[in-house]
RNA sequence: GGGCCGCUAGCUCAGUGGUAGAGCACCUGACUUUUAAUCAGGGUGUCGCAGGUUCGAUCCCUGCGCGGCCCA
């Protein structure tokens, strides 16, 4: 057992813990306390279903067999009331002494609170309605040596929630609830996609250049190869090498790594869902983004209206659209054409009071204008289009203008939810787009792209035309989860350690 | 990286320059249909850490740690 931080070894906690580990002593003398299999009968969720005709003084003739973890006890003299609490439901049980008789009274007087126990017994309603098991024979399955969280307020403080997780996610119902959905989330977008005839892949997590997105990779050292090699920053770059080699319509679920700050709306780790169809384009991908997210609305939550920290987003299709430009001329009487040149771009942040480092690019400042100025008016799902070329250097370019691309990125509730272009398989403009991301690292620019020459000889192979999409799913789980922090839906956030993890 | 806020019992939180507080949890007793059970009794603490000021610091000051929010 590793060192409790959160348990500092005070007399009060010390006492809990020596009782407790006296009733585990004290239940050694009769059975293993650490319980094997348990063969279960009915879950407790079942249990409600199975039976909730049961009235008045009737007890259900069948047994019922079923475990859990006792979070709380309402004694009652020679009697018990007491919560058994699966994952997605509790049940009351209830604890009699002159029907368990002895021995299996004398289990329950060893029992704490946070144990685990099966229990066998018939199915009643008590007299205030509540559906109950009235218990033949307990079995301990496992022993809480720990007092628990308080069980009217739970869990708040979010350092000890996201250190201990599972603390977290035992006293509060509705985190285990928000994990849940996010396994639902997952599973329903993969049969979403999987009927559409879309195939899941997996690429590496290692490779010897990171690209794909503008973001500082993690690096890790291989040994045998004495070889750095970057954490991955998108699966964008191997997911198009697939196409190339005729996998027309494939994704990747996957988790991403940036070597950047932490915020309420990133972490270093995050998932993201990338998918690339083969001879589809941008228009292609807005469609399939509105069907996917209504989609997983209407499995998830029911209805298409979903309340967002205080707000109500709708999420009824078509989505709004409006391009970057009329974005910017829009919400900030600002013309694109003017910011991109970098000594207006500067005049123009300065205006705005964005501070940008003295290296930073017009690209930049572009980017930084259009998030102070337009996203703030983003709160219903609105498709922002085509993006300017230098910002976008895997887009395609627009035939009727060149330096626009066939991008979009969806935003809702102010975040930016999804990424996506007609993908650039010139190998040529390729190239020099990323001629054009050297010269930025060149100038110190970290998070340019640097010149993928195996992709870019892929692409030389013949890239088919084709659409692709990146959707950020911890974002997603936020919305649907009404959580205002992405560490709310990530099980474990990167933290600092502790301060005697350290060393 | 900067600003603001927080850190007090296992948990949720009050509080004060002079013996450390409540509710829940826990312990003892009563109670065989309660459900935040109830009733009677019991306080279990390195007041985040380290310095400083002071007769005396959990409180005031400085630094540090961890976290939160906002900004970059």
């Amino acid at each position: 057992m590793s060192t409790q931080s959160s348990h500092p070894e005070t007399v009060s906690v010390l006492d809990q813990i020596k009782q407790r580990t006296e009733h585990l002593h004290a239940l050694r003398q009769f059975c293993d306390p650490y319980g094997s299999a348990f063969l279960i009968t009915d879950f407790i969720e079942g249990i409600h279903e199975k039976f909730s005709s049961i009235q008045g003084e009737t007890h259900s003739q069948e047994k019922v067999r079923t475990a859990g973890r006792l979070m709380a006890v309402r004694l009652h003299g020679k009697a018990a009331f007491g919560d058994l609490v699966s994952s997605s439901s509790k049940i009351q049980i209830y604890f009699k002494q002159d029907h368990l008789g002895e021995a299996q009274w004398n289990f329950f007087e060893l029992l704490d609170m946070g144990d685990i126990i099966g229990i066998e017994g018939s199915v009643f309603r008590t007299r205030r309605g509540e559906l109950s098991i009235l218990i033949d024979k307990i079995t301990p399955l496992s022993k809480s040596l720990y007092p628990l969280p308080e069980k009217w307020h739970g869990l708040k403080d979010v350092e000890v929630r996201y250190r201990q997780r599972y603390l977290d996610l035992m006293v509060n119902p509705e985190v285990r609830k928000i994990f849940l959905l996010r396994s639902a989330l997952i599973a329903k977008m993969r049969s979403f996609l999987d009927r559409r005839g879309f195939h899941e892949m997996e690429t590496p997590v290692m490779s010897v250049t990171a690209g794909g997105a503008e973001a500082k990779p993690f690096i890790t050292h291989h040994n045998a190869l004495d070889l750095d090699l970057h954490l991955r920053i998108a699966t964008e770059l191997h997911l198009k090498r697939l196409l190339v080699g005729m996998l027309e319509k494939v994704y990747e679920i996957g988790r991403i790594f940036r070597n950047e700050g932490i915020s309420t709306r990133h972490n270093p780790e995050f998932t993201s869902l990338e998918l690339y169809e083969a001879y589809s384009d941008y228009e292609g991908m807005m469609k399939i983004t509105e069907d996917l997210i209504v989609h997983l609305a209407d499995e998830l939550i029911g209805k298409r209206e979903i309340p967002y920290q205080g707000k109500t987003i709708q999420l009824n299709p078509p989505f709004e659209r409006i391009t970057y430009s009329d974005a910017l001329r829009q919400f900030g009487g600002i013309l694109l054409s003017d910011i991109r040149d970098l000594e207006k771009a500067k005049h123009a942040a300065k205006n705005l009071k964005i501070s940008l480092d003295p290296k930073a690019h017009v690209g930049h400042y572009i980017d930084k204008i259009f998030e102070a100025v337009v996203e703030p008016n983003l709160i219903q799902p609105t498709f922002i289009l085509d993006y300017p070329i230098e910002i976008s250097p895997l887009a395609k370019r627009k035939s009727d203008d060149p330096s626009l691309t066939y991008r979009f990125e969806l935003f809702i509730s102010n975040m930016e939810m999804a990424n996506a272009f007609s993908e650039l398989n010139d190998p040529f403009d390729q190239k020099e787009r990323f001629k054009a991301q050297l010269k930025l690292r060149e100038a110190g620019d970290e998070t340019a792209h640097s010149m993928d020459e195996d992709f870019l000889a892929a692409l030389e192979y013949g890239m088919p035309p084709a659409g692709g999409l990146g959707i950020g799913i911890d974002r997603l789980c936020m919305l649907f989860t009404d959580s205002a922090s992405i560490r709310e839906v990530i099980l474990f956030p990167l933290l600092r350690p502790a301060a005697n993890e350290m060393s």
